[in-house]
RNA sequence: GGUCCCGUCGUCCAGAGGCCUAGGACGCCGGCCUUUCAAGCCGGAAACGCCGGUUCGAAUCCGGUCGGGACUGCCA
């Protein structure tokens, strides 16, 4: 895999590191990570470092590559940057390149004329009959037969070879472009396998022209189709989150994020759609990922995330929980807090899809809400006899002498009978009383860990209200 | 404009000539459960872009057409 540390790691790239993991490990490979950063303007330190913690967070480990280290020196383009130029001049020396230093605007018109004339710009891009000693070095396209390869997605590719130009390799300023670069280092780095997106299918045949003339064997190619947004436009702000960092921050678990990144492209087969990192490992290939771009639907993330948090054993998810539940207080949690928080945790983790709405559904246990919620009051509390059902609800309480969820329960259920109204008719007014909204978490438990006292202040709380 | 890629429910995936009156998942609609919200369970609407051809038979093969996309840089 190798990124280039101009942004935040999209989820294209991101899952594009996935399918070349998973390969690599399904195959007993061995998964490299190397930093394309020669682009000096736009790359950074901050963007390699976000990158590779991305990847780390998806659980990607890496075999051999930037900081891990390995055989074959760096991992990094912009700490080799004068052996390529070597390279690109040995090239010219053997023939394979030349120097071009015709001014952009020459360059332009060749352009212009080979699409006025409806051809590939490949077409006139060439070189001339004079040859320069200096500019950009450029590889000379053999004209005789097209460019051949299977592509484990797409299979078998052909490409004429006027259609493709004499494409810079050195710059002016003797920095490499991306193609000799990516190409040397695939070649030196002895990489059998390249899954990368799509938008570089028609740069694979220059990378190959240039690994034969460089004596490299060829990788095999896979060309990974492009996400989208649910729109069919392409994956933008627009649609939500283009980094993984975000998704991380919004409480996405990485094994969900894993699951459902594997999911958009390929599948286990025509059933499945939960299934682990394992299984994952033991049945993707290449040859099996869908040739069609698809669409990254923060939807089905979602509905993703929540069943792994179904799946999480409740102590771990009470501690994932926890500081989401702090930030949503901005205060750490006191001991006996967070004992209620664990008791009612299983119920939590039920109604979790996003570990943030962990911390708005238990927040009036550990903070007296400012106001009852407006549409909540204006539903249960504006009927006739609530006033009644909250009296009695309290006085049925309010002497207990046991406090948990069983005896709670059982003074409580008393009531809708006692009155001759429906359990809705208590419960809801006494749910909107103690927990201040009409939605909330099972209301036996969230009374039982609110404690008696305070459950006790809500009710006459409520009750004061109504005047 | 040119080169190339792609085309099954709104979305993701399955389907590699008859097993397809096209299957699974998200979402959506309805129901059950139920003190709310979820979860769970049951049911439903929903697709082979179009036209030809090959074949006894096509979602699957071929051609064309239309549509979408990528690329066309001294960015990657």
């Amino acid at each position: 895999m190798a990124p280039s540390p101009t942004g935040f790691l999209h989820v294209g790239t991101a899952r594009a590191a996935l399918y070349n993991w998973l390969y690599a490990r399904h195959n007993g490979g061995t998964f490299i990570v190397r930093i394309d950063d020669t682009d000096l303007e736009r790359s950074t330190t901050e963007f390699e470092e976000e990158i590779l913690g991305s990847f780390r967070w998806l659980g990607l480990e890496w075999d051999e590559g930037v900081e891990v280290g390995g055989p074959h020196g760096s991992y990094r383009q912009s700490d080799r940057i004068d052996h390529y130029a070597e390279l690109a001049r040995g090239l010219v020396e053997s023939g394979h390149a030349y120097y071009d230093d015709r001014s952009a605007e020459q360059l332009e018109e060749l352009r212009q004329r080979a699409q006025s004339e409806g051809k590939h710009p490949g077409h006139y891009i060439r070189r001339p009959e004079v040859g320069a000693g200096s500019g950009v070095i450029r590889l000379s396209i053999p004209s005789n037969d097209p460019v051949e390869f299977d592509d484990l997605v797409r299979g078998h590719l052909s490409f004429a070879p006027g259609d493709i130009d004499d494409f810079v390799i050195l710059r002016s300023n003797g920095t490499p472009t991306y193609h000799l670069a990516s190409t040397v280092d695939d070649v030196e780095y002895e990489i059998t396998h390249v899954a990368r997106g799509e938008d570089l299918l028609p740069s694979t045949p220059k990378h190959i022209l240039l690994t034969r003339a460089l004596g490299g064997a060829e990788p095999i190619y896979a060309h990974l189709p492009l996400l989208f947004g649910t729109d069919g436009k392409k994956l933008s702000k627009r649609h939500g989150a283009t980094a993984l960092t975000e998704y991380r921050q919004q409480g996405f678990l990485p094994s969900a994020m894993f699951n459902y990144l594997a999911i958009l492209g390929w599948s286990p087969d025509g059933e499945t759609t939960i299934f682990s990192r394992e299984e994952a490992v033991e049945k993707f290939d290449l040859v099996n990922v869908s040739k069609n771009p698809a669409a990254f639907d923060p939807e089905k993330l979602a509905w993703m995330n929540g069943e792994y948090i179904r799946a999480m054993d409740t102590s771990a998810f009470a501690s994932l929980v926890r500081p989401h539940v702090e930030a949503e207080l901005g205060r750490a949690l006191e001991s006996d807090e967070w004992q209620a928080f664990t008791y009612i945790a299983p119920l939590v983790q039920e109604r979790t899809r996003l570990l943030p709405e962990a911390g708005s559904q238990v927040r009036f246990l550990f903070e007296d809400f400012e106001a009852f919620d407006e549409q909540s009051w204006e539903k249960v509390m504006t009927k006739e006899g609530v006033a009644d059902v909250l009296g009695e609800g309290r006085s049925a309480i309010a002497h207990l002498d046991t406090w948990d969820t069983p005896s709670v329960e059982a003074a409580l259920r008393a009531i809708p009978e006692k009155l001759g109204i429906g359990a809705g008719k208590t419960f809801q007014p006494l749910r909107v009383a103690v927990t201040g909204s009409s939605v909330s978490p099972p209301l036996f438990e969230s009374i039982s860990a609110l404690g008696q006292e305070r459950t006790l202040e809500r009710i006459d709380r409520a009750l004061s209200e109504l005047g």
